[in-house]
DNA sequence: ATCATTTTGAGACAGCTTATCAATTTCAAT
DNA sequence: ATTGAAATTGATAAGCTGTCTCAAAATGAT
């Protein structure tokens, strides 16, 4: 079992060792199960974990998410009134089309869009890690 | 004094009309105030019209700030841990480059990066109202 | 002017996230 | 392997943003 996910694993050693800081089971137990996924909420993992760990907390998941962050393996996004912790190894086919009528949303994916927006973001001088493009509108039905 | 934004006015009357809703000092007070922005968020808008009107409540900023977006004059977006409003009237303007290392904050704008999105947007059915892009990364400083 | 309806303001409340702190764990140096 | 300074954890308190409550006030159709 286990021995997956060895690339994230060695950077998150090589952040800790910048830092001063150690390793631990939770971190380790965290990144395993971050990994799985896309996406995710603290909470959500919280009650995830909480099957195969009970005493885990809530606190420990924030802190560790939010170290995965600093690692630059996550990255937090607002959404709502929670933050979702992005798996950056996932990243593409992120967009959406929603509708403001019926709240139905549509995912695409444009290379053209992401092209130009490597350009612009290399204009001004950054390096895209992720982003997040969401189109509102009405769709067929709810344009009368 | 005044007898500005007579064009948002008119579109928040409509929509005070259609709902059964009324025209308050309150609303038209932070109308003005919001429309003179690009964006705010609830809590700076309270600080900013306390000089003037010192016992407006932040619950009524917050409803009608609400109030704005469903009636098409503003956008909610989530940052950090809280909540912009985004002046419609600005858009085209609207679209951010966001440094995850020192969260600055450079706005841009992209034609064909709209009319791409217009393209994806009709290939689906959709009419598009708004959108909104933020890429997130690395600015020159904060990449080392 | 009247009066049913809506809105306001103030504070209570709720949801999400971070801070606190004693007890535990890690890991580099024996 | 043992030690011990430093970091981490878990439980809960505290903090922050935003919404709800409700009596008093304002609106606007009649």
């Amino acid at each position: 079992m286990a021995a997956k996910h060895v690339k994230e694993m060695e950077a998150l050693k090589e952040h800790l060792g910048k830092h001063q800081l150690k390793l631990t089971r939770q971190r380790e137990l965290i990144l395993n199960a971050f990994l799985r996924q896309e996406h995710i909420t603290a909470e959500a993992m919280y009650h995830q974990l909480a099957k195969s760990d009970p005493h885990l907390g809530l606190a420990t998941i924030y802190r560790t998410l939010n170290l995965f962050c600093d690692a630059g393996l996550a990255q937090a996004r607002h959404f709502g009134s929670q933050t979702q912790y992005d798996n950056i190894a996932h990243k593409g086919h992120h967009d959406h089309l929603i509708c403001t009528g019926c709240d139905k949303i549509v995912e695409f994916e444009n290379c053209d869009i992401e092209r130009l927006q490597e350009e612009v973001a290399t204009q001004n001088g950054f390096i895209i890690k992720t982003h997040r493009l969401e189109l509102y509108g009405l769709c067929s039905r709810c344009r009368h």
